[in-house]
DNA sequence: TGTACATCAGTGAACGCGCGTTCACTGATGTAC
DNA sequence: TGTACATCAGTGAACGCGCGTTCACTGATGTAC
């Protein structure tokens, strides 16, 4: 996990995962039967703990008197909030989540939920980042701030945006804003998903 | 770019490079100053033929007659169908393109304008896809569908939707969507962008 | 027209590196009778 | 209570692999005088 959130995806290599544990190369396989399956747990670590920012963050929105109508909206930000906090703060973790998996196996690129589900401690929901952003989002159908027609797949619209912010502050001409600007381009981003899918 | 077209950007080896153009590997140093030399010569290549490829789409948009309403709409439309056709198409280039440039330089991830305009072969505008879209977004401001105060930054808010979902159609949950079904989930990502820019 | 020389793509051999993985093993800890 | 045995984390040594890169070189082509 230290090397993931340190350098990302490539930096899990298995050596240097014993160098650091202070033992010889070979003990890493009384753990894990590959490089690949030590690479998969890292994996389902980080996004699991993705998921677990993105919970916090909607437990903040949800403090303060509400109608529906602002509690959905509200919760539907804060699964972007936390996710584009994540990414930035989180970086090396982030890009692991997002990793494809190895090929071979029939896994999923990204958080699966059943492997989340393996993988979450006690304490969090269970869901994983997709099923918070399902779930914001029937909220929002159900508060009316989002027609019925237009619900279905809606998942994968707000996902792209946020993600594509997300992998623009990370790598690309956003890696340099400031903390203060990274959070208004990313509200503004919000707003316009916000208004975009009603 | 064979390699790069086929792997991505870890699939650039200059051995194989090297291989494939059935020479041995260190006539690679003849023409390259080293490995990352190389890379960067075929990242830059890539971004061009993004830029290339939204230019065809572009001006593809441009025929029949319109309103400048229309035809600035249909031109932002455009830049983000031709983004998306190549992510799903070259897949492989598409990833280079996006590749953060080796560190040490001090190198923008993605396509720099300069760099760009440096590899780009006659015929084209010269224009990266940064500088297609922007354009774009002028266009539109200056039809009225895109109020000024919402002009600055419209970039990094339109870039982010499309970039993301042009990587989760590449390794994430939409990479299984046939052409058709990708075609229209992207339309639906284009008209929230449209309804959310206003 | 002929000769001397520079240029330059490619050769052949070798380097050190870090990687994942395999093998036969040791030695401490827990368990069965 | 004591002894035999299984379990299991870790050891030590070695493997083959592909990588980027360096070195001194060859041999064809172009250029100057």
């Amino acid at each position: 996990m230290a090397l993931a959130r340190e350098g990302g995806p490539d930096a899990v290599v298995l050596r240097e995962a014993t160098r650091q544990a202070g033992v010889v190369p070979n003990a890493a396989y009384r753990h894990f039967a590959s490089r690949d399956a030590l690479f998969e747990a890292v994996r389902l670590t980080a996004a699991s703990m993705l998921a677990r920012a993105m919970e916090e963050e909607i437990a903040r929105s949800g403090r303060g008197r509400k109608t529906p109508l602002e509690a959905a909206r509200a919760r539907l930000r804060a699964v972007g909030t936390g996710y584009l906090r994540f990414a930035r703060q989180e970086t090396g973790l982030f890009r692991t989540a997002f990793s494809p998996a190895p090929p071979g196996q029939g896994v999923d690129g990204g958080a699966s939920p059943a492997a989340d589900r393996r993988a979450s401690p006690a304490g969090d929901s269970g869901l994983d980042p997709f099923e918070l952003l399902a779930s914001a989002l029937d909220a929002l159908a159900a508060a009316g701030a989002l027609a019925p027609a237009n619900r279905a797949g809606a998942e994968y619209l707000a996902w792209s945006t946020v993600h594509g912010m997300a992998l623009l502050a990370i790598d690309g001409p956003l890696r340099r804003l400031s903390d203060a600007e990274a959070e208004a381009m990313g509200q503004r981003l919000l707003d316009m998903v916000e208004r975009g899918l009603a």
